[in-house]
DNA sequence: AATGATGGGTGACGTATGTCAATATCATAT
DNA sequence: ATATGATATTGACATACGTCACCCATCATT
């Protein structure tokens, strides 16, 4: 249902000096929301029925023009996030109840890491965007930001062949919610020889964007396990040899291009020379990098991943968290 | 019984709850707020009441954890604001619609005014705060912020007698809501000479104040009428003699220490060489000076106010703010 | 051990909210 | 003008919410 903001039949009638000579959503929002007024009370001063009051009030909603947040330092501040924290070194951490909603792990770890962005995210911020399941979903529930002096430049290049999570549908979506300049990265993610990729890292238009993400104050990225369900391989992003290749090599996670193992060392094949993305040193030198994912499958990478300290924002579930926990603190599952 | 007993058996190991491993408020405000779970659903999945989970959200509000926030910026938005900002030169304009709950307009008002502090403040700001009843009124509908580095200074000296709305609650009282520090003028409003006044105004720690209010960025003040209810008279900070020279040479309304006429000119008596506030030109250069007010009589005085230019940014309510549109220009009051 | 105060948890009830299909209104093309 | 599709509005119904008096553990006091 599209909904689509515009003053409604009322403004017509402004010769008439109606009751709503003020816009009728904002002025039931206002009376709703901030003097407590009942819808009733409401439907009555301005002669109109309930249910067009709690359209009013819904098409407030939908359009941002009044929210409910939840204060995120608090989730931050939990027990076993601190524990976390703690154990891995991590400098802030967000974790969604085990119990929740019946929507896929990742859809609510999105959620949560949608809010953690909000909050970080400034009027100049250059966000790096990698691309994954989890970012889509993160992509999905943000708000409508107005940040127009905003940049979401694409971290990854990207395969042949869409999928619903690519990089560029991660980073326009995001672009789009916070109102910011999208950058898409004007390159193949992976070329046939090392030779091409010096060639298209030292184009002007290539390495300008690797120039603008050595500038990013946040990154965003999931973290991807090796296993059968990868979405490395569901993607088409990488072929079944690839991965067993770096698998061969002791690798156990993915990041935002790169492979590491389960110590967080990063692992290479012949296949980083081909692969063009944010050098690694640029990519840990970033301030603030926010990785979001969970699930079971996902837990080795995870802790991995935090040993190799990709992340230092995690955004997971609990139940994730607890195992991962585990990996650093034996008694930590007593938490 | 057998169900409680189990329950609360397992909930002693770890501080409270198990089921609620996670922070009980947090847990069951994400689940309702974000994740869109019925009170029903929350209170099944954890084997409690939807009573104690209603309960829990209502904690979750009281304490702040969870906020529904209307946007501000819509309401500036709107067209009267608007053509309010056209007519009298003021940058930006708030105003609540006339129906609304049964509280005071200048508690309505201030609800309103303190949606606008807590958008505009920043984490460094000096905010001069003046006195008044909506002051007052917004003080005490403001969030919670959390802003150590920013510092509320009294804009104007205090009259002896407490009152309900004295310069000291008004600044501090924000500064407690604020999370700032308080800094309180530390001598008489009114003094008995000339001499007497620039005595203080040398004193160091006097000086200092008045050089702190230099550097605010933003300041926060009502507005009165010189009528028989003012305030200034009911606080007791000035008598009807010294009001009705006021009147005398034309004055018709007073903000933060300041008399104007109708065209917004200053007025001045002897009064003011014994009265100690922050310089006019000092005043007049703070780039946001947010102006709460509104009622049937403080029209004129809010008129005069804006020709005068103490305030760019308006906070008033939407019978008070056609009636100054129309002292602006005729045509207004049919829109 | 008995007593009283405290406070979170609870069931049951009345009310406010959310839903939906039917109806009214408007904007545009014919 | 009139038809037509799109959109806004509504009454009636179903459900979720908020409230309240009561209950039962807990803990301090006698």
């Amino acid at each position: 249902m599209a909904k689509r903001a515009e003053r409604n039949g009322v403004a017509r009638h402004e010769g008439d000096a109606t009751q709503f000579a003020l816009d009728p959503v904002l002025t039931a929002a206002w009376l709703y929301y901030e003097e407590g007024l009942k819808q009733d009370e409401i439907a009555a001063r301005f002669g109109i029925s309930r249910a067009t009051v709690f359209n009013l009030l819904q098409k407030a909603r939908d359009e941002g023009a009044v929210s409910v947040s939840i204060d995120v330092a608090r989730i931050g501040a939990l027990r076993l996030a601190q524990r976390l924290c703690q154990a891995t070194g991590v400098a802030e951490c967000y974790i969604v109840p085990a119990i929740g909603n019946d929507r896929p792990v990742t859809e609510r770890i999105g959620a949560l890491g949608a809010r953690v962005l909000e909050r970080r995210i400034t009027p100049q911020s250059v966000l790096g965007v990698a691309w994954g399941r989890t970012v889509m979903a993160l992509s999905q529930t943000l708000a409508a930001l107005h940040l127009p002096g905003t940049s979401i430049a694409q971290i990854t290049g990207s395969a042949i062949g869409t999928y619903d999570f690519s990089p560029e549908l991660c980073t326009s979506n995001i672009a789009v919610k916070v109102g910011g300049r999208c950058v898409n990265m004007l390159a193949p993610g992976i070329v046939s020889s090392a030779d091409v990729k010096r060639l298209l890292m030292a184009e002007p238009i290539v390495a300008q964007h690797f120039a603008l993400l050595r500038g990013c104050d946040i990154t965003l990225f999931g973290v991807t396990d090796l296993g059968e369900g990868t979405s490395l391989m569901h993607s088409g992003f990488m072929t079944e040899p690839t991965l067993a290749d770096y698998r061969a090599h002791g690798a156990v996670g993915f990041v935002s291009g790169y492979f590491f193992d389960k110590e967080g060392r990063p692992v290479l094949t012949d296949l980083d020379a081909r692969h063009l993305s944010m050098p690694r040193e640029d990519f840990l030198a970033v301030p603030t990098r926010i990785c979001v994912g969970g699930g079971p499958s996902k837990i080795a990478a995870i802790a991995a991943m935090l040993r190799g300290g990709y992340a230092n924002v995690l955004v997971t579930d609990e139940t994730t968290a607890r195992a991962v926990l585990a990996t650093f603190d034996g008694r930590a599952g007593a938490i």
